[in-house]
DNA sequence: CCCTAAATGAAAAGGCTTTTCAATAAGAGA
DNA sequence: TCTCTTATTGAAAAGCCTTTTCATTTAGGG
């Protein structure tokens, strides 16, 4: 969870303009409680924005993506949408109930891999893991 | 990793009739190493039963999901397919290479995700974990 | 064997994502 | 500021992949 100015210098670090539509976009992701599928993003950065185009939307996704500024959330019962994200090596915690996200910036999986590689003959190069539970504010419902 | 009559035992006590392109769906998942999509069952189910067609292998795919006998296996970089699984709670390991798949029946994620209800105040109801890595074969390369 | 409900596959419909392409706009340099 | 170049844009078309529809077939209990 950055502030715009700092994303949008990430943005530009890379070399890519910073456009109307990107803009829109940026913001509508900044605002986001909870992860936003690519038609929900076009909605809500219409907001900012009104000519946006959907297939700007995947474009400018598929940039933060590869930057590690986004990323795709998805659990067992499918994708969940696009976060903002922590470049590096996190996890996100979702709301089963209202989808809010929360970063998870450590892991402590060492000795639960360790043992799999034990078990397994496998090398083990990386994982995913997306957790899901109740957030405090749906607890209480 | 279960035979051919304990599935087709699975599959008939749930009510469910045992057909011909059932059967070959079945089979071909059994003969797989690694997570198939449903064009590539579709493929290989053909060679067991000539005239299966794409539509079946959903169907089956999905009642074998609701039973807990296939899961979709995926990883960052997408959906790798499906493969036979044990119900209940399991993971995957894929190697990055080729594929290959192991099924991991203990997770000792317990502490972990302690410190992560603690740490965002969230309660946890249950978690995603894909593991990739390189499977023996695949290290000699 | 029959009989019936479940299951099947072709074709159509539906959705989401990517590609194409002519028009536009960011922003480096003058 | 003003130009100029090139990245970027959005509409439309194309491309998947998945689901629905529906007439026909098949499993398997009786
Ligand atoms: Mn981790
Ligand atoms: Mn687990
Ligand atoms: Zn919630
Ligand atoms: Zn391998």
């Amino acid at each position: 969870m950055t502030d715009f100015d700092t994303l949008a210098g990430q943005w530009r670090a890379e070399g890519h303009k910073l456009t109307q539509p990107r803009r829109a976009i940026l913001k509508t992701l900044l605002a986001a409680a909870r992860p936003l599928s690519p038609a929900e993003i076009l909605e809500r950065g219409q907001t900012f924005y009104a000519d946006l185009g959907l297939v700007t939307v995947y474009r400018t996704l598929e940039i933060l993506e590869a930057m590690g500024l986004a990323r795709p959330v998805h659990l067992a019962d499918g994708c969940h949408g696009y976060a903002l994200s922590t470049p590096g090596h996190t996890h996100h915690v979702v709301c089963d109930r209202c989808h809010a996200v929360v970063e998870i910036v450590g892991c402590a999986l060492g000795d639960f891999l360790d043992s799999v590689a034990e078990r397994t003959g496998y090398t083990i190069t990386g994982h995913w893991l997306e957790i899901s539970g109740l957030c405090p504010e749906c607890q209480q419902k």
